[in-house]
DNA sequence: ATTAAACAGTTTAATATTAAACAATATGTT
DNA sequence: AACATATTGTTTAATATTAAACTGTTTAAT
């Protein structure tokens, strides 16, 4: 062993991470209307911040699943009427998904339902040391996602 | 809307959570030895860092999952060979978890071969700054296991 | 033009997890 | 002592995810 006890910060560190992925999104979770998940909601949030488009592949990069995934998230959205997923024009391969009215005000509704919960978390820590926080989070994140092959 | 761009620095902040934990969580068992989730090798390190013996609930509690979850958890160990679970003598609806000898060695060869990458993530981000932000990060985990109920 | 390789998306089988129902045991109240 | 309640652990059904196999389409090389 050249140096366990470093071995077990990083480990630690995972290990939180891991915790709050899980309580976070459960919390997330039981405010979202329509039986929504956290994927699905997000998704939905993506067209509204991102882009009024996308391609499956696009968004599967863009939340880190696979395409099988997004395949299954984007299939709820769809059976609820929230996204319309054509085939592309250009391209035969490809599709062209759109999130539609509805899906528009399912996701208005989602932000105010869980706005409560942001809000009292917003309270307990404060914006700035958040957003130095997610500032360092986002280095993790990109080592990781260009350290795997 | 009283103020959505919080709302959305928050959101964004346990969204870069889930994603490293995703990836952080493939990337480590990927590495590991006889199959093991991350969830048993957590198990294994448990035994060693904090506890010689446990009950289920306890470790279900050490790590943020139902009971259900941890059942099946030990039934892999066990079926490894890796953990004991015996009757306790004193409660006759407690049960004692032990890891075994194999065990002990396969934990040790599960943190020989997730090494270099603990080193290689600790060369990119040294100890100081993710200790630093393991101290955050339990802040905000004890927050989020308070605020459940 | 053929053919091989790469790409986009879906399907399938396996699995870890959850919530809820359940069984067994212990605790506490009267 | 009897009975209600709480605790501990397991089982069951549902589900989101992954990896791998598969289909269809486009691109590139010869």
């Amino acid at each position: 062993m050249e140096n366990p006890s470093n071995d077990q910060a990083v480990f630690t560190y995972f290990n939180e991470i891991g915790i709050i992925s899980q309580l976070s999104a459960g919390l997330f979770e039981q405010g979202l209307p329509e039986g929504l998940t956290l994927s699905q909601f997000s998704v939905l949030n993506w067209f509204v911040r991102v882009d009024v488009e996308a391609t499956p592949g696009r968004l599967a990069r863009a939340f880190q699943v696979t395409g099988g995934a997004m395949t299954n998230t984007l299939k709820k959205l769809e059976s609820k009427g929230l996204v319309k997923v054509e085939p592309d024009k250009n391209s035969g391969r490809r599709k062209r998904v759109t999130m539609t009215r509805k899906g528009n005000q399912v996701r208005d509704k989602a932000i105010k339902a869980v706005a409560p919960l942001l809000r009292e978390f917003a309270e307990h820590f404060p914006a700035k040391k958040l957003k130095r926080q997610t500032r360092q989070l986002a280095e993790v994140r990109e080592y990781l996602d260009e350290r795997r092959y």
